[in-house]
DNA sequence: GGGGCACGATAACAATTGTTAACAAATAAC
DNA sequence: GTTATTTGTTAACAATTGTTATCGTGCCCC
């Protein structure tokens, strides 16, 4: 399995609204369903994405987009092979769509595209390498309290069930963890 | 904290004899320590080796390399700041070493080197994404099985205790986990 | 060949997590 | 406003994992 969402670097899409449709989608909408080829490419202006799969009927949410961030399903997208992943609105959002031929022309509009895929790629690199890590030196409980530190909007805005399945654990687990880290506090 | 152990791509090393040293070491050997500065990289010629860092005073040990892998800690090699992990020898090894400086020759004598690089870089982003969506979606036993299956080598090479903390799990943990598949097996 | 060390299996018990189900509470849909 | 749907909590029980300790084996070193 290869995998491969992406955040494009930050950039200015006002000045390429020739070539980017904005489109408002209510909450739990599939942008792209798991099996399909992917055709467009995401980027978020207001609202909050997950990335999941289907594993033996469950979900299993693996990532998450807000603000100023763009995904897609690189691989997908440029070998027209079926998206091994959905993407789904988790609160009501405003999207910058893009399609694949009009991102091609972007592409070239750009200086530095390459850098900045480069750049890019190294970053999503360590992130997924410091959750790894992560799994493998804490335990739930700690790993929750990591969240809770490192990305508090994803505490905050994402569902708990999605966060327990982020996290590697059911949604019942999460909610007994809460809990008792609650009792401490008291 | 960053993570970027880095597996170079496969080369000829014997053509450039005149920048690499062959080194022999003997099993459980330290070839970088943590909080050291990384001044050299290696490449595994026979034998293998484990990066693993301290944990509150346990070893966590998260990738292997093996014949005709490189490795060094990009970040401290670069940066010159000290390393977040520690490189060692797990077998009696025989390696190449690299000196900083001699790397940088050696870069400016490779053609098409940035374009190894950029595939290196986006291979092991996919290796670490996979590992991380193999611990959302598998339990130990599964995790298990599977590395089993991808990576047979790890299993009959490497110590299982090390093999434990790779999957997150403790060595009693692993142990009964094989016990139990021993026994369904009969 | 004796002594230490690394490695792995197993036992006993505590702690955590998974599973299933029932029940609130909040939100969305009509 | 009433009805579904989604989301979160809690309980009860099973299963798994962590912890600590003991034991045995194999290996290296002197």
């Amino acid at each position: 399995m290869r995998n491969d969402t992406s955040s494009v670097s930050t950039l200015n899409w006002e000045q390429y609204s020739h070539l980017v449709e904005e489109v408002s989608v209510p909450a739990r909408t599939v942008l792209l369903r798991e099996g399909d080829v992917a055709t467009n490419a995401y980027f978020v202006k207001k609202g909050c994405l997950r990335v999941w799969f289907n594993n033996d009927g469950k979900d299993v949410t693996f990532q998450f987009f807000f603000e100023d961030q763009g995904v897609s399903s690189i691989e997908s997208f440029r070998s027209g092979k079926p998206s091994l992943f959905s993407i789904e609105s988790i609160e009501p959002s405003t999207l910058w769509v893009i399609s694949k031929i009009n991102l091609d022309v972007l592409i070239r509009e750009i200086p530095g595209y390459q850098e900045l895929m480069q750049d890019h790629i190294l970053q999503r690199m360590n992130h997924y390498a410091r959750l790894f890590m992560s799994h493998i030196k804490h335990n739930p409980e700690e790993r929750y309290l990591e969240l809770m530190a490192e990305s508090p909007h994803i505490i905050r805005r994402v569902p708990q069930h999605y966060v327990a399945s982020y996290l590697g654990i059911t949604p019942v687990s999460l909610s007994r963890i809460r809990n008792k880290l609650m009792r401490q506090k008291k």
